[in-house]
DNA sequence: CTATATGCAAATAGTTTGCACGGAT
DNA sequence: ATCCGTGCAAACTATTTGCATATAG
């Protein structure tokens, strides 16, 4: 969905401010709160700190946008999408999306335990491709 | 392993505070920071919040403590232990953990990317069986 | 025009550090 | 006597808030 399209369905106005931060965020995939204020800082300098935290906040209130925590990493945010896995290398930390079915992990769960399963964050540590390559 | 005898392991003297601070978090089995000072300072009051955090991150330096981020919630710590999943349950915001093999989804992304996994971290969110006897 | 969003500065919260003292070997 | 750990206060970093102004619809 266009950034300005997303705006309005959540009913945020699309001021260039909100605009830029998407952008940015698509840009990167996923981008901590440094990424995001170096680049913006960039193409748009006078768009405010508070300003960003005010609207991933709210963004993330509604959904738009998505917090996704890794351990002994900063935390990055994304533009919401659908169902996914995180592949982050160790090597270049870089982050790749996967898309996996978790249905059977889910079954068994809920089988062992008794419990109701939601929903799932996964995240495995690799090396990449890339990196790979060049080992 | 005891934890005198796990500090001891990692070369850090067995000090009545950094045992108050393992106690508390085998105790909690995870543990924010905020339930760490709360608990702390109801059985060690003049244990220093700057002790707190200087002890918990040798700690997880040392890996014998390990950080726990899930999405839109505080940063738990645990005592490291055998590789697990974490299941939390959206309702009393327990956390329980269970053990599970992830091989053969670890196999199928290295298959489909090229990649080499080298461990994951996963979180279900749930409904527990205590709570959803109670719905 | 009106309600909402922004920028700035100040307030608040969270975390780390320097240093002098105290306890264990 | 020496080394390491602690507590305290201060420094630093991260995040939120209040308010006057600007702007999207």
């Amino acid at each position: 969905m266009p950034h300005i399209q997303l705006l309005k369905t959540n009913e945020l106005k699309a001021t260039p401010q909100r605009l830029c931060i998407l952008d940015t965020l698509q840009e990167c995939g996923h981008a901590t709160l440094e990424d995001i204020q170096k680049i913006i800082s960039g193409k748009f300098p006078t768009l405010s700190l508070s300003t960003i935290y005010r609207n991933l906040n709210e963004m993330i209130q509604k959904d738009m946008v998505s917090e996704v925590k890794f351990a002994n990493k900063k935390d990055y945010f994304e533009i919401s999408k659908d169902k996914h896995v995180h592949l982050i290398c160790q090597k270049c930390k870089k982050i790749e999306d996967f898309e996996i079915q978790t249905d059977d992990i889910s079954k068994k769960i809920e089988e062992q335990t008794g419990d109701k399963v939601l929903g799932d964050t996964l995240c495995f540590d690799v090396i990449c491709k890339d990196c790979l390559s060049t080992m």
